[in-house]
DNA sequence: TCACATGAGTAAAACGTATAACATATAAAT
DNA sequence: ATTTATATGTTATACGTTTTACTCATGTGA
């Protein structure tokens, strides 16, 4: 339609090489004229360089993780890569399965927060030459790039602060066991506790779900031998416990002392305002983009491990239990 | 590797025309071996079908648009598309950016939910013969398919809610006027406070974010002449509510009632629980992906508009103010 | 026995783009 | 004036699939 070659309007497009202005003037005006747009898989297929990067997350309609992939997007779209999202449900087979679609599309990297300690099927993509970030949960001897978080020492430092705050039998709510990052963070807890006598940690295993950590924790504070305190590992856990606080009748922080992983914006706005540990996610992505950009560079280095610090908000739910204290005081300690 | 040609191997892997077993067996050992994986962007190019649908949302990382684009994940997988999700951050300038980026990967169709009245962009993709849906935000005479809740009524139920519960002054918190679907809820607001001699609504527009409508709520609740009832229209805006009563140390429901938009579990946990209009979020993404499954399947009837009814989640944050009752009353009152 | 359908393989073209190779004109250097 | 470099255009090929068209057996009914 302009009156050129195929091999022009791509110089045009890609500004690959110099063209007239005169002819790029009407190549341009065509493209706006019909409404052109490049057809990114031929474009791929024929320059054998990709500009996708794969994201695999166990659920993307959880905060912490759509925080997650928000923040990767961020990153990608600065340095003109596309991003394609997929999400696990947190089952192993289908981690398998979404991982080989998302390797039909060939991307240039992948990052994946994994459901279990070992990333299932990930021999599929190092076998195919895709540089692989494993973030936030960290397999066991990985031999890929990690980025995740200190969750030995910021799970240490709730029990430090729970114990400093008077509490002696904490009770630990986990999704699962199996989660590398809930073992890092249930072997600091042990830590800690185990450094002040008389002090207690019990650790249960309460599910993904919010119905189902509700009803576990409900059940277990219904039985005799009460904490008096409860750290939750996740979001999802934070959301059961209050529930069940709820209908158990318990009240935070005076018969019972709440702190969690996962600080979201309503936790400091409820009253009481929750004690949490807030992970850098913002930190978090940016690292794992910045591996992966390294690797698609052509670093070869062996695997890196980044580790970031968590901070720990202290908040009014883990506040001393001072019966005879007015409420105000206690708002004043908490600050 | 099979010793047979690649169309033998293209019809053992798509199943398309019959081959004889033992060469079959012989492909697919190859294929395990080797671990091929399909280049999809070449498949595509040949064979002239899409098997990916386009997801554009205002940000990934709200929890509102994160389950959304979750549902929507989960029926696509169910019909067997991947989804290519990008997010506008609320900027119409990204919106026309990200569209035209999503149809570089010339999708069969794409869900869109704008970023304000006109979809910014959105005649590229009608004129390359992509099939829109429209979502949650449903702009005035749109000429695609659109899918939404009904704001009108959802928002007149939370007003009469609010007199009911013998409120009279109400200030209502938008984040922007130029969203339809705040357009809707503050006409349904105006009809319903119209209704009832006495009964004001004063409309004030906060922002996106959540320190943005803290700040500005913040403000507004300083000045003389208070409202006793606080209705938020989504949840950055709720959240904004919360932190700024906190700080103008208003007590909920004593002095002021608060109602919003988006119901999101915490909610229901804190105290004390937030009445919400719970958006069905879940049917919103279904009808969205049915349409657009229509669409692609060849339906060319004239647009279709689907309205969906949001129900209205009474807890305590609007109970009545009764100064004189104990707390366990009021409980009571909101079941 | 012949004509003809059916089954099962392959060769080759096509999808939309990028690029290497080549061609030509003009400018610069010798 | 001849060579050499530079700028700018085109032709043709290749990317990894799918699909059409073609081939060659083999079976089937008259």
């Amino acid at each position: 339609m302009a009156g050129v070659s195929t091999a022009t309007v791509s110089n045009v497009l890609n500004a690959r090489r110099s063209v007239a202005p005169e002819l790029a003037a009407r190549v341009q005006a065509v493209v706006a004229k019909i409404g052109y747009i490049t057809d990114l898989g031929a474009s791929r297929l024929r320059s054998r360089k990709s500009a996708v990067a794969g994201v695999l997350v166990p659920d993307i309609g959880n905060p912490f993780f759509g925080e997650f992939v928000a923040v990767l997007e961020g990153a990608a779209r600065r340095d003109g890569y596309d991003l394609m999202i997929v999400s696990s449900g947190d089952d192993p087979a289908q981690e398998a399965a979404r991982l080989r679609a998302l390797l039909t599309w060939r991307p240039a990297g992948v990052i994946v927060i994994p459901c279990r300690n070992d990333i299932a099927g990930c021999e599929v993509a190092v076998a195919a030459g895709v540089p692989v970030v494993v973030a936030d949960r960290i397999p066991m001897n990985s031999t890929t790039d990690v980025v995740g978080v200190d969750n030995h020492e910021a799970a240490a430092e709730v029990v430090r602060h729970l114990i400093d705050s008077g509490r002696r039998h904490i009770l630990v709510a986990a999704a699962s066991l199996a989660i590398s990052n809930v073992q890092e963070r249930c072997a600091g807890i042990a830590a800690a506790a185990s450094r002040h006598a008389g002090v207690t940690a019990e650790i249960l295993a309460v599910g993904f779900t919010l119905a189902d950590s509700r009803d576990c924790l409900a059940e277990r504070l219904a039985a005799s031998s009460l904490p008096d305190a409860l750290f939750t590992l996740n979001n999802v856990a934070t959301l059961g416990a209050l529930g069940a606080l709820a209908a158990t009748g318990l009240s935070v922080p005076h018969d019972i002392a709440l702190a969690g992983f996962d600080d979201e914006e309503w936790m400091r706005v409820v009253s009481p305002p929750l004690t949490a540990v807030r992970q850098p996610v913002e930190a978090l992505g940016l690292a794992a983009w910045a591996r992966l950009m390294a690797r698609i560079g052509g670093d070869a280095t062996p695997p890196h491990e980044v580790r970031l610090d968590c901070t720990l908000e202290i908040r009014e739910s883990s506040a001393p239990a001072m019966r005879s204290v007015e409420p105000a005081a206690i708002r004043r300690w908490a600050q």
